[in-house]
DNA sequence: TTCTCTTGTTGAACGTGTTCAACATATCAT
DNA sequence: ATGATATGTTGAACACGTTCAACAAGAGAA
């Protein structure tokens, strides 16, 4: 066992140019690295889909890549910003395709249905390794969080689908509350993702009834929410997440 | 690199005497076992307290309890069972307490409040590293998680506090919803832990705000769910809870 | 061309949780 | 006491994510 001593060096190149949340991306994106950075990413979505995430080595990704071990990495600041990455094309690619789905419904509960059975679809083929993303979920410092500074725009895409249906709906929502409803959404949205995640049951049909009974019951009560009497406890809502958003 | 070739063997014997989930305990308990195993268990919760689950090392702990590194493995399945058998001994210890501290009560508030306090204040000195705990939380074939077959007992403790407390209180719960309180109050608790142990304010105040906001909201929530006008509402959450309790 | 600087690539090495076959010690029937 | 079996202990080896110093390839200036 050869005890390399190993001098940590101090200033490396890749710790200036890092740009987004995906990775330590190079500065200049070359034709050559576009490319093996899209040969990268390919093959291990291929796997991750295949394998699942757990199963899937960044030795695997990168062999089948054809390139060595550190290559991906170069590319990727983690295993799992690889995942991250695919979910921002997601929501980069269907962000136009959500909102004009939207047009065709003008029942509340319908246009959240449709919303959230788009996000699904589109979810779907990758089921075995979105959970990845929730494995550090509730620590807001992780950049890979669903509550991170780092995934805000990804957030901010989700937050404006569900403010969009849930304006153009047919249920006249409370002033005080409005402003809040989206990101309450999301969070719903989140919940009902997590759930399919973990969903054994043949083609999730228990999230598909999960959605259906609890979209009734979103819609039921924010019909109720309307209700004068209902104020106090609207009030008491919006303390809460007054109490919970201060940073 | 010596490609040496390990003859994976079929047979082990700790496979067989698997009791607990806190680890691979040995069947019979020696009095040097016990030892053994308590000095593990102690130089590791010190070590979590002092550092952190993550900056916690198994070779640490060997270390410090001056075993080797397999000898930790002899009694605990990984290392977030030791984490496990901190919270299994803690339920342990505390259940009495719980039940005897909420005999001063009479609101509903106050005895839910009390429940959490002196959950949180157990909970206190351990903070940094019971984050463990939710790693793998969602997943519920995952032996580690608050969901799971293997940690009914835990959470079946928790829930009977909660359904003292609450049946004990001054708030007539209707008669549908009385039977599924115990358990949606222990996913509320499970929320505000999980809040809790991520709070960045100084002595977590923002945990203590949102426990009193929220403990408001839910006693009058509850208030109002008794009017006949909640009927369908509350039929609305007892379908939902029907959809996701069922395996 | 040749020299320099940026960009891209490599693979050995590190630190980690975990496993396991070998060894050591205790327990107990004969 | 002696062997046999159960119990406890060891540390090397494994697989994995990750890091990094070294090297190679390309672009632009001289």
């Amino acid at each position: 066992m050869t005890a390399t001593t190993k001098t940590r060096s101090t200033i490396t190149r890749n710790t200036i140019t890092r740009s987004t949340v995906t990775g330590s991306a190079p500065a200049r994106n070359t034709a050559r690295a576009e490319d093996t950075r899209r040969r990268i990413y390919e093959s291990a979505l291929e796997l991750f889909r295949e394998k699942g995430f757990e199963q899937t080595t960044m030795r695997d990704i990168a062999s089948k890549t054809g390139v060595a071990l550190g290559g991906a990495y170069y590319y990727f600041a983690s295993k799992e910003a690889i995942v991250l990455a695919f979910y921002e094309d997601l929501q980069e690619s269907t962000h136009e395709a959500i909102l004009e789905a939207l047009q065709g419904h003008k029942k509340l509960k319908d246009r959240l249905r449709c919303v959230l059975q788009k996000r699904f679809e589109l979810l779907e083929p990758n089921r075995k390794f979105c959970d990845a993303l929730f494995r550090h979920a509730p620590d807001a410092q992780d950049p890979l969080s669903p509550f991170s500074e780092a995934t805000r725009t990804i957030r901010d895409r989700s937050i404006e689908h569900l403010r969009v249906a849930a304006e153009g709906g047919d249920i006249k929502v409370p002033a005080d509350l409005a402003p809040r409803l989206p990101h309450l959404l999301w969070l719903y949205q989140l919940a009902l993702i997590l759930f399919w995640l973990y969903d054994r049951s043949p083609r999730q049909e228990r999230t598909q009834q999960l959605m259906e009974k609890s979209l009734g019951f979103l819609v039921n009560l924010l019909r109720i929410s309307a209700l004068p009497l209902m104020k106090p406890l609207r009030r008491n809502v919006l303390e809460l997440l007054e109490t919970v958003a201060s940073a």
